[in-house]
DNA sequence: GAAAAAAGTTGAACTGGTTCAGTTTTGTAG
DNA sequence: CTACAAAACTGAACCAGTTCAACTTTTTTC
C-alpha cells in the first residue's frame, strides 16, 4: 500500500506538530488556541482531533521524543561512569536536566505533569509514567552498575535506593518548572547536595580494605 | 463592626463549603458542576466565584485543613520519637498517609496537585507549596531531634536528606493518588523500603564499631 | 430617615477545548 | 468508467468554567 492517503495522513500529522512547535515557542502554550494550530496548519479542527486526542497529546509527543533522547545519552554514562558515585549520579543529572529545555519550555513541562497527573487513567498519563520509570529504571542501573564494580557497598538496595534518587531529582524538577526564577545551576547545586547527603554514606568506606563481598 | 453584612458572608462562604464537599463526596469533582454547586448552596453562579477564585479553589481550603491537622499531630511525633530512626520516619509517614483521606479523595487530591502545578504563580500554587513546605521542615525537623538525641551521626545534612526523604514520601503519595489499586498498604511497605534503603548506612555504627553486612 | 456611597449579588454572555452529524476524498470491485 | 464502501475532513454546536455590567442590599453620612 503506502498509498497517496497514508502520504497525506504523514503530512498532516508533520504539519500539525510543525505549527503547533513553532506557535508554543512564539507565543506560549496557553495562549496558542486549537482553532490558531489548525489554521496554520492547513487542516480544520476537527482534523485536529483526528490526529491528536487533545491539546496536551501534542505535548506527550515531544516529551517522549526528549526522553527517549535521553535515556539513549544515558546509556553510555552507564557505561563508563566517573569513578566516584556521587559523579556518576550527577553526570546523569546534568544530562537529564540540560537537555529538558532543548524542545520544551517550563510552562510546556508543567501543562504536561499536571495532565499526567490529573487523569491517571489516560493513554497520555499511563504513556508519560512510563517515560518516567525508564529514567527511575536508568539510575537504577547506574547504582547497579556502580555495584559491580565495587565502588558501591554490596549490601545496598539498588532498587529501594535508584527510586529514591530518582524521586528526588523529579520532585526537584518539577520545583524548577514551577518556578520561573530557579535557574538551571541553583538547581544543579541543591540536587548535588542532597545526592550527596544520601550517598556518602554508603561510599565513605570505598579506600579502606576491601570493596564488599561484591 | 460585624454587622449583617460580616455575617451573611461568613454564612454564605459556610454554606458553599458544605455544599461541595458533600456533593464532591457523593459524585466525585469532575462530575459536580459550579451551578450545581451554587444551587445546592443557594447563591448565584457569579457569587460563588465572588468567594473562590476557580473551582479548584475549593479544594485548597480543605487541602489546608488536612495538612494544618496533620502538621499538628506531627509535633507530638517529633517530640517523643520511636527510638529507630526508621521507625520513627515511618511513624510521620503514617500519619500524614493514614490521614490523608479523611477529607478529600485521590481524584482531589490530584486535581489540587495538577492546580499547584500547572500555574505556578497563582495564589493557589503559592499556598499549596508552602504546605507541602511546612511539611517538609517537619521531616527535616524530625531527623534534627534523632541527630541530637544521639540517634544518627552527628555529621549527617539534617536538611538535604530531609528533602531527599520528604521529596520520596510526596513522590510515592502521588503515583499512589494516580493509580486508584494503589492501596495505601501497598504504599507504606514500598516507602519503608526505601526508607530503609537511605537511612540503614546512616544507623548501622550506632551501636557497634564494626558495620557488616547488616 | 433620606440620600449617597460602598459592598455584594446576579445570570446571561463569553471563552476555548472538544464532539459529532454530515460531507468529501480515497480506495476497491465489477 | 461507475458504483460502492471505507476512511478522513469539516465547522457549527456543545459544554463547563469564568467574567462582567446591571441590579440589590447594607452601611454611612448629614
Amino acid at each position: 500500500m503506502a498509498g497517496l492517503r497514508e502520504k497525506q495522513k504523514a503530512d498532516r500529522r508533520r504539519r500539525i506538530l510543525t505549527a503547533s512547535s513553532l506557535l508554543f515557542k512564539q507565543r506560549g502554550y496557553q495562549e496558542v488556541h486549537i482553532n490558531q494550530i489548525a489554521e496554520c496548519a492547513e487542516v480544520s479542527v476537527g482534523t485536529f482531533y483526528n490526529y491528536f486526542k487533545t491539546k496536551a497529546d501534542l505535548l506527550l509527543s515531544t516529551v517522549s521524543m526528549e526522553v527517549e533522547e535521553v535515556l539513549q545519552q544515558g546509556d553510555s554514562i552507564l557505561k563508563d561512569p566517573p569513578e566516584d558515585p556521587v559523579e556518576a549520579l550527577m553526570a546523569l543529572t546534568r544530562l537529564y536536566y540540560d537537555h529538558s529545555l532543548v524542545y520544551l519550555s517550563k510552562e510546556m513541562w508543567r501543562t504536561a505533569m499536571a495532565a499526567a497527573i490529573q487523569e491517571g487513567q489516560s493513554p497520555f498519563s499511563i504513556r508519560y509514567r512510563e517515560l518516567d520509570k525508564g529514567l527511575c529504571a536508568q539510575v537504577c542501573g547506574l547504582l547497579e552498575v556502580l555495584q559491580e564494580t565495587g565502588r558501591l557497598s554490596a549490601d545496598m538496595d539498588t532498587r529501594a535506593m535508584g527510586e529514591v534518587i530518582f524521586n528526588n531529582l523529579n520532585a526537584m524538577f518539577t520545583e524548577y518548572s514551577i518556578d520561573e526564577t530557579f535557574t538551571l545551576d541553583e538547581l544543579k547545586d541543591r540536587v548535588l547536595r542532597q545526592t550527596r547527603a544520601v550517598m556518602q554514606p554508603l561510599i565513605g568506606r570505598r579506600k579502606s580494605g576491601k570493596r564488599g563481598a561484591q
